[in-house]
DNA sequence: TGAACATTTGAATAATTATTCAAATATTCA
DNA sequence: TGAATATTTGAATAATTATTCAAATGTTCA
């Protein structure tokens, strides 16, 4: 505490402070992450967006994440699991939509980024 | 393409066509995820934490993600080839800042959306 | 009820990735 | 230059997770 690590200690101490009493301690970051995790994955992320274009089954949802109907659901029930998405039986269908206009926004996000960083 | 699969074919088939010409056609899917799942890790998700309150060096990092010196330069490596943090070196450290406003944008929205969604 | 269709599930495999520890590199300063 | 400090790296291990295929479940309708 004491003694200078490095010529910004202060600062940095500081910095590490307001982190510390900040969301580190809510001890969410876990959870928080589960929602990036969710988006992290090509397959689970096709679906996404094929989702925000309208609800889907998973046979066509499938065809546009080009995966096969058991991994697409696999995935689905993960997504389901962490309330990315929700699920409704209309008779041998069951269709998928986005569960809260919260993750439209973050993938949003997500593909601004991807554009704005295209200069690569 | 003729023959009906479901209630709501037209719809589904429609949807499904959207994100193919959208987002999906552009082949960036896996370039989206990236950054997301760059946040999908706990100890990642610590560090960015840490560093939307001010530039720190390692030290501090694996301090407030309460991890190793060397498991969170690990990341750090990583998170730099993503473009996630960028570095610069003052004499004997390296000072560790986010790279770019999105990117904070980004875990505010999944702050904001775990916040939303506490009520499990 | 049972045949046909739609979806989910379980178990196994394969692939990815975070973490650890020891060693290497970089920088300052006496 | 060499000792001290700060950081990075490599290789190995351990853990997580996506995908596959076969089988099970749910639903409709003749």
């Amino acid at each position: 505490m004491a003694n200078m690590y490095c010529d910004h200690e202060k600062e940095h101490e500081a910095a590490a402070q307001r982190a510390k009493e900040n969301v580190l301690a809510s001890g969410d970051v876990e959870k928080i992450c589960a929602v990036f995790r969710m988006l992290a994955d090509p397959t689970r992320m096709k679906i996404v967006l094929a989702l925000m274009q309208g609800e889907m089954c998973v046979y066509h949802l499938a065809e546009v994440a080009d995966g096969t109907v058991s991994g697409v659901s696999h995935q689905l029930r993960v997504l389901r699991d962490n309330k990315i998405v929700k699920a409704k039986r209309y008779g041998k269908n069951v269709e998928y939509s986005i569960a809260d206009a919260h993750v439209s926004e973050i993938v949003k996000m997500g593909i601004e980024h991807r554009s704005c960083s295209m200069e690569d």
